[in-house]
DNA sequence: AGCACGCCGACT
DNA sequence: GTCGGCGTGCTC
């Protein structure tokens, strides 16, 4: 029967505010309630964190307007959860309860592809002498966490779902992570064919309220295992015995917005603190994840190497474009030619466009990067300079390509429409269909298409990443990325990392289904080390390479980098901000073993008539980096007008 | 993040 | 003379 309650609310403060309870509510408030409060002139959602008998303030308090919920939507765990993020992520603590519960904020879900996939998921009875030594491994829990590290087809999926039916037989909930797009409908009826009604389904084309009904379906101890996407790491188990984190190097497991956290780390924190396991798979970890699984003090490698279904792996091509006059090389089109022929099809990638501002030699494919950091540089118009916005390395941007003196060079990607025009003139009678995130946002389009793709009613294919993931056609027999070098000119140390993923994942799905499948790269770059590890299939080859480059360069996982966004109308307001805090995180920086790197306008100066600037700190070690930026933004706040966005462990800088 | 209060420019 | 710009500060 407390007389006052603690309210965090979801707004970007560091204090939370007292209110009173009155008589009548007393026996309804709880810690872990929702409750609308008087806050100023409005009424907001606020989350009780702290109930109290006595409180002396030297202000009136406002009394609790009214209390949400019948029974409290946060346990113990997730409430110390919150707190966690909070001080992780250096964010209130109401923008971390409210980031957790389902609808608590709008939250932008990509329309789902509810896709019916091919893949017959039939249990199967006989599992390979390397799925039964990983089971056994996982289930004897020396370790915190595990990695099951195997090809496309090499039946990760079900050592996943008999951990989950030992942790659920022992009385434990799990909790199966899935990036965004993967969670169609025939792994959710797999699932839940398994579970039979023991499983919540944390779907993205789930209204709010119906997640909210899941949630609590999830709190009642209803169900003991919850699939989802990224935010389903918060599912209130209280008894959590497990968490599966497949395909652990997709970037959609990091949060878009404030907190800006990432799955892996939260399950990871939550199987620490609740004395869970993590089970993490993929066919091409994250080189944090690799780097830990060598170190092997706290991830248990697993290594699947045969595919169950056999099936071979399809042949691999490598197209210089060097030679070629046009972004169809002639191998290409002689392939889709005989692939048509066939009455086969074909998908196409057009990587996503890419950075706009790069240098780009259109004759040999030459482009600029900074001596120190091994980025691409971008093109500031502003100052006429080709800038790394990783240490801030600048230099004078070149009419002539310094490598082959050529003078046809550019500072933007290839027109991708371009590749559309030039498919349908040379091969006027297919049916040639184009998907990318613009087409996506007719409603339906995507998944019109992709039926008619799959009843054969398109013949050619072209698409972003978003129909490299998760997806299978049975008709498919050649593959062709269009120019493999697009994700490289992305201003970004991790662009190699996404380059290999990208081409390995695309080449697991080529040959499933037979053995005929052919993957046809063209690239300017036929000697890059993630198209030749690639070709050759050699996964750990490219991953001791690359970590050789990010120790080098000083890198995670060899760094841990913080990059402060600060954004606003009024320019000048916001570049004094971001001037005033760099001068704060200097001198504090002088006794810390971490420093800034950079700081100036954002590779996007500008979005949404926000301008962006930021400031990029590094540390050798986390700690000492975490520990800089949270001495610092304990006492600073930004005027308002400009807003501040705290970005841990970014995966690009934007 | 909102929302109000407050102090300087062009308008019925 | 007022309407309204956004700069500054507060919200239990």
């Amino acid at each position: 029967m407390a007389l006052f309650a603690m309210v965090a609310l979801d707004l970007p403060l560091k204090q939370s505010f007292t209110y009173t309870i009155e008589p009548a509510m007393q026996d309804k408030v709880a810690v872990g309630h929702r409750v609308v409060v008087p806050f100023g002139k409005r009424e907001m959602t606020g989350y009780v964190i702290d109930l109290m008998d006595a409180f002396s303030s030297p202000y009136e308090l406002k009394a609790i307007k009214r209390v949400i919920d019948a029974s409290p939507l946060y346990g113990k765990q997730l409430l110390d959860l919150a707190a966690w993020m909070s001080r992780y992520y250096l964010c209130s603590l109401g923008e971390a309860l409210s980031m957790m519960i389902p609808g608590g904020r709008r939250e932008i879900s990509i329309p789902a592809l509810e896709v019916e996939e091919d893949l017959s998921f039939a249990k199967i009875e006989q599992l390979s002498d390397e799925q039964d030594a990983a089971i056994k491994a996982i289930l004897k829990r020396d370790k915190p966490m595990y990695y099951l590290y195997g090809v496309t087809g090499s039946g990760k999926s079900e050592v996943f779902l008999r951990c989950a039916e030992a942790a659920i037989a022992e009385g434990k909930a799990v909790i199966y992570l899935v990036p965004e797009i993967t969670l169609t409908h025939q792994l959710a009826q797999q699932v839940t064919s398994r579970f039979a009604n023991k499983v919540a389904i944390l779907h993205s084309a789930l209204t709010p309220s119906q997640r909210l009904k899941e949630w609590k379906r999830i709190i009642s101890g209803e169900v003991q295992l919850a699939i989802g996407a990224r935010s389903a790491v918060f599912a209130p188990f209280e008894n959590l015995g497990l968490i599966i984190l497949d395909e652990e190097h997709e970037n959609s497991y990091k949060s878009g917005n404030t907190p800006r956290y990432h799955a892996r780390q939260v399950a990871q924190r939550r199987c620490q603190q609740e004395g869970a396991t993590l089970v993490m798979g993929s066919a091409t970890p994250s080189l944090e994840a690799y780097s830990l699984m060598q170190d092997g003090s706290q991830v248990g490698a697993l290594h699947l190497t045969k595919r169950v279904a056999g099936g071979s792996m399809p042949k691999v091509e490598v197209v210089n474009l060097a030679f070629e006059k046009s972004l169809v090389s002639s191998a290409l089109k002689q392939g889709i030619k005989e692939t048509l022929d066939k009455q086969k099809q074909v998908i196409l990638f057009l990587n996503r466009r890419g950075f706009s501002y790069f240098f780009h030699c259109n004759s040999c494919g030459y482009e600029l990067h900074c001596p120190n950091c091994s980025v691409a540089l971008t093109y500031h118009k502003k100052s006429e300079q080709m800038v790394c916005h990783y240490c801030g390395y600048r230099t004078a941007p070149m009419r002539v390509c310094p490598e082959c003196r050529s003078v046809d060079v550019q500072y933007s990607g290839f027109g991708t429409e371009m590749v559309e025009m030039e498919i349908r003139t040379l091969f006027p009678k297919a049916r040639v269909e184009r998907l990318d995130t613009d087409s996506a946002k007719e409603k339906g389009h995507v998944q019109k298409t992709l039926s008619d793709f799959r009843q054969g009613s398109i013949d050619i294919l072209l698409g972003t990443q978003m129909v490299a993931k998760g997806l299978n056609f049975p008709k498919v027999e050649l593959v062709g990325i269009v120019l493999a070098d697009s994700g490289m000119n992305i201003p970004d140390f991790r662009s190699q990392e996404r380059t290999f993923s990208l081409l390995v994942q695309v080449s697991g799905r080529a040959g499933r289904y037979n053995d005929q499948g052919k993957v046809i790269i063209q690239t300017f770059h036929p000697d890059n080390p993630a198209i030749q590890y690639a070709l050759a299939g050699n996964v750990e080859g490219f991953y001791n390479e690359e970590l050789a480059v990010r120790k080098d360069t000083g890198f995670p996982p060899y760094s841990r980098l913080i990059n402060l966004v600060l954004r606003g109308r009024n320019q000048k307001k916001v570049q004094e901000e971001t001037e005033k805090l760099e001068a704060l995180l200097n001198s504090a920086a002088v006794h810390a073993k971490a420093e800034v790197l950079t700081s100036g306008e954002c590779p996007l100066e500008m979005i949404a008539s926000n301008y962006r600037y930021h400031i990029l700190i590094s540390a050798k070690d986390g700690s000492s980096a975490h520990h800089l930026v949270a001495t610092v933004l304990a006492s600073y706040t930004p005027v308002s007008a400009v807003y501040l966005e705290v970005d841990l462990d970014p995966l690009q800088l934007l």
